[in-house]
DNA sequence: GTCTATATAAAGATAGAC
DNA sequence: GTCTATCTTTATATAGAC
C-alpha cells in the first residue's frame, strides 16, 4: 500500500472536476438541464460557485462532459458484455444483472432521457449519441445472430431490423416500467425478449419448412 | 352561414387561452419545460405578458392544461381508430396514416418526452400520464387480441404482454428514429410490426400443433 | 485552487392604465 | 381583457481576497 502524500495540483483538480460530475449526474437527472443550477451542483459536491468556474467553463461544457464520459462507458459496457458472454442465454442473463445491479438505476434513465433531449436540440451532439446508439445496436446485433446460431435456424428477416427491435424495446420498457411500476414489473422486459426469442425462432422454422416443402 | 357578431367575453377568452395553447406547444416542445419563457410562448402568440397572466396561474398550469388536453384527445384517437378499423389489417394501415399525417410529429414527440419528464418528476401528475397509457394499452391490446383472432390462432402470450410489447415498441422506434433519421426510416416501425406479428402467428401455430400432437 | 462578494441578465409574477 | 411598467427572485458568470 502506497504512503500517504500530499495530491499533486492536477491530481486535487482532477478530484474536484470527478465530484463535480458525480453531482452534476445526480442534479441533472433530478431537474434537467436547465432546472439543475450551477449553485446546487456545485454545494452538493461540497464546492462553492467559484471552484465550479475554475473547472468548468460553463453549464453546457460540465454537461457535455458527462455526456462523453457516460457515451463512452455504456458503449464500452456494452461490448463487454457480449465479449464476456458468448452464449445467447448468458448474455440476456447479464442484461438482467445489469439492470439489477445498477442501483441508480432511475437516475440513469432519467439522465438518458435528458441526453436525448439535449441531442435532439443540439446539431452537433445529436451525431455523437446517435453513433453511441449505433453501437449498442451492433452489440445487440451480434447477439441475435449468435442466438439464432445456437437454436440452429437462419434468423427470420434482417438482424439489423431484430437488433433494433430489442434496442427499442428496451427504451420503451424503460420509459414505461418507470412511469408506472406497479403495472410493469423488472421481469417484464426480460420475459417480452423470452418471447420474442421462442417467437422468432418459430417464424425461421416455419420457413424452413415452407422452403423444403416448395423444393420436394 | 352564420352571420358574423363580436365574439362574447367568454368565447375571446377561450380563444386567447387556445392560442396560447398552441404557441406553448411548440415553444415547450423546442426548449423544455424551463427553457419556454412565459414571454416568447405570449409573444409567439401574438399577446403580452399581462395577457397570459389574465389566463393563466402561471405557467405549471399552462404546462397541465396541455398536458390534460393533449391526454384526452390521444386516448380518445386510439379508441376511435380501432372502433373504425376493427379489421386488423386496417387498423395498422391507420397507424401509418396517422404518423404520415401528423405533419407536427417531431413537435409532438418532443413534448412527449416533457411530459414523460415532468410526470415523473411530479408525483400528482405521473399517475395521470400512467393511466393515459394503460389506456393506449388497452386500445393495442384489443387489435392484438382480434388479429390473432382473424388469423385463427390463439394468442401465444398474455395479450397484455403483447400490447406492451407494441407500446414500447412505438416509444423506443420514435426516440431511434427522430435521434437517427438517415439510419432508421418512417416504415421501420411497421416493418417491425408487420415481423413481430407474423412470428407471433408462428409461434401460436407451433404450440397448437404441439398440443395436438401429444394429444396423438 | 477555492472562497466570498458582487455585477449583470433573465425570468416569473403583479399592479395600474386604458 | 390586454398592455405597459415595475417589482422580486434567481441564475450565470466574474473579480479579487486568501
Amino acid at each position: 500500500m502506497p504512503r500517504k502524500r500530499r495530491l499533486t495540483r492536477d491530481e486535487s483538480r482532477a478530484e474536484t472536476r470527478q465530484r463535480l460530475m458525480e453531482s452534476a449526474e445526480r442534479v441533472f437527472a433530478e431537474k434537467g438541464f436547465y432546472g439543475a443550477s450551477v449553485e446546487e451542483i456545485s454545494e452538493r459536491a461540497g464546492y462553492s460557485r467559484g471552484a465550479f468556474y475554475s473547472n468548468f467553463e460553463d453549464k453546457d461544457e460540465l454537461f457535455l462532459a458527462l455526456f462523453d464520459e457516460r457515451t463512452d462507458a455504456q458503449i464500452a459496457e456494452v461490448s463487454e458484455l457480449l465479449a464476456a458472454n458468448p452464449d445467447p442465454a448468458d448474455f440476456i442473463a447479464a442484461l438482467r444483472d445489469r439492470s439489477v445491479g445498477r442501483a441508480s438505476q432511475r437516475t440513469w434513465i432519467m439522465l438518458a432521457d435528458e441526453f436525448w433531449l439535449y441531442a435532439m436540440r443540439n446539431p452537433k451532439v445529436r451525431p455523437k449519441l446517435a453513433a453511441r446508439e449505433r453501437s449498442e445496436r451492433d452489440a445487440y446485433q451480434r447477439a441475435v445472430v449468435a442466438l439464432h446460431e445456437a437454436m440452429g435456424v437462419a434468423p427470420p428477416a434482417p438482424p439489423e431490423l431484430l437488433a433494433l427491435i430489442v434496442q427499442a424495446l428496451d427504451a420503451g420498457f424503460a420509459w414505461q416500467q418507470y412511469l408506472d411500476p406497479e403495472t410493469i414489473t423488472e421481469d417484464t422486459f426480460l420475459d417480452a425478449l423470452a418471447l420474442l426469442t421462442s417467437a422468432s425462432v418459430a417464424l425461421a422454422e416455419k420457413s424452413q419448412l415452407d422452403n423444403s416443402a416448395r423444393r420436394a
